[in-house]
This record gives C-alpha cells, structure tokens and sequence, in this order.
DNA sequence: GACCAGGCACATC
DNA sequence: GATGTGCATGGT
C-alpha cells in the first residue's frame, strides 16, 4: 500500500543527492570487510581501519587469516569494538575458507537465499550485515535495512517503528522489481538522508522528504 | 561532558 | 518471547 511513497521517496532523494556511488570499496572482500567493521560505527572510523589493513596489505582473504588475534584487532581499533570485530572477521573467515576456499569468487556463485542464510549462521553477522555483503560485495538483489531506514519510515507514518527487520525490507521487495542497482543507490541515499536530516533527535523540520509527511519540532 | 555512529550476541527475567 | 547490557573509538 505505500508502494507509491517509496517511489516517490527515491525519486526525491535522487534528484537531491544524486548517485551515491556505493559501496565505498574496490573488492568484495574489501566491502565484506567495511561490512562487519562499520557495524554502530561511524564510516570514518571504518576508513582508519581499513587504511591499516591497507598498510600492512592484509586485506585479503589469505593474508588477513594468518594474523594473530592481537595483531588484527590493533589494526582495526579505530574502528572501535575492535576485540569483539576481531573476532567476527575471525568467524567470517573461517567460514569463507572452509566453505569457498577463501574466494569470494567461487561464494557469489551460490543462490542468494541459500547463502544468505549461510551468512546468518556465521557469529557477529546478522540481518543488515549479511544483506550487505549480499548487495554490495556480490551484486544480489537484497534491500538493506539499517538504523536509518527505520527511522526514516517510521516517522513518515510509513511503517511502525517497532516492525522487525523482516517487515521493513519486504516493503521494499514488494516495491520494487529485483534490482540490484536500485537497492544499492536506495539504501546509500537512506544512509545519506539519515546522516545529513535524521539524527535521533531532535526531530528535522527541513527533512527533504516533508512533501510526503512535514514533521515538526 | 553528553551524544551519536551504516549491529550483534548473549544474559536474565 | 521480550527486554537489557556489553562491546570502544573518534567526531560534534
């Protein structure tokens, strides 16, 4: 029923922001990488941490899994939760090495149903992760949901705010046709929208999307 | 100093 | 099944 605001929603955002050349990342490992590191984090803070990476060229599969625990999580500290990203990094590449021999190749090949439910069952990926590793590193037709898109939609009366994860990306699937290069420039505009007009509080008088429901202060 | 940032797992009731 | 808490850095 609210087909029609999520149309017009991103015909707003797109005209005002434009493309937003998503994901900030050069491989599929780099962006599964930004994935799980920008997790209630500030991007800028990611960026630190991926120059390290960068630095001591351990962003890659291979290199990446022979650090040790303390020399991982030294290099992602900017990133902050660093002991706790560590060790999700840790668990994401075990599970790429026992199930695509470290490839990221060989696991786009896979159905994104099945694979998305393989990303879940690695410890430290969960919804929002796994659909962004699924849209942004390998090119799947799978909307991500995140903080700000909740937000945004709740307080433009087009969904609860207390919806499940499960809720608010089939408004989006039901939407729109499965395609891949809308729901990479959908959700970076979100995620553009929510940085610049949508803090938690206080509430936006001048958010763009006030054509579709004004709030007020 | 308080608040916020592109979550998730786990404990406890 | 719902609700609360730990994890941590860096910018505003």
């Amino acid at each position: 029923m609210h087909k029609k605001s999520l149309k017009k929603i991103y015909a707003i955002l797109h005209k005002k922001f434009g493309p937003q050349h998503w994901w900030p990342g050069d491989t599929p490992f780099e962006i599964t990488v930004g994935a799980i590191l920008t997790q209630n984090t500030n991007w800028s803070n990611v960026e630190k941490a991926i120059f390290n990476l960068k630095k001591v060229k351990a962003l890659n599969a291979a290199a990446m899994s022979r650090l040790a625990h303390e020399q991982l999580a030294a290099l992602i500290r900017p990133a902050g939760y660093f002991n706790v990203k560590a060790k999700r990094l840790r668990s994401f590449l075990d599970f790429l090495n026992d199930e695509y021999s470290g490839s990221m190749t060989k696991m786009k090949k896979i159905d994104a149903v099945v694979l998305r439910y393989q990303l879940l069952s690695v410890n430290g990926i969960g919804p929002e992760t796994a659909d962004s590793i699924l849209l942004y590193a390998l090119d799947k037709p799978v909307f991500v949901i995140d903080a700000y898109t909740k937000r945004i939609l709740s307080r433009h009366g087009i969904m609860e705010a207390d919806a499940d994860y499960h809720q608010y990306q089939q408004l989006f699937h039901d939407s729109f046709d499965n395609d891949t290069a809308l729901f990479n420039e959908y959700h970076a505009l979100i995620v553009r929208l929510g940085k610049d007009f949508c803090k938690p509080r206080p509430l936006c008088s001048s958010c763009p999307l006030n054509s579709i429901s004004p709030l007020y202060v």
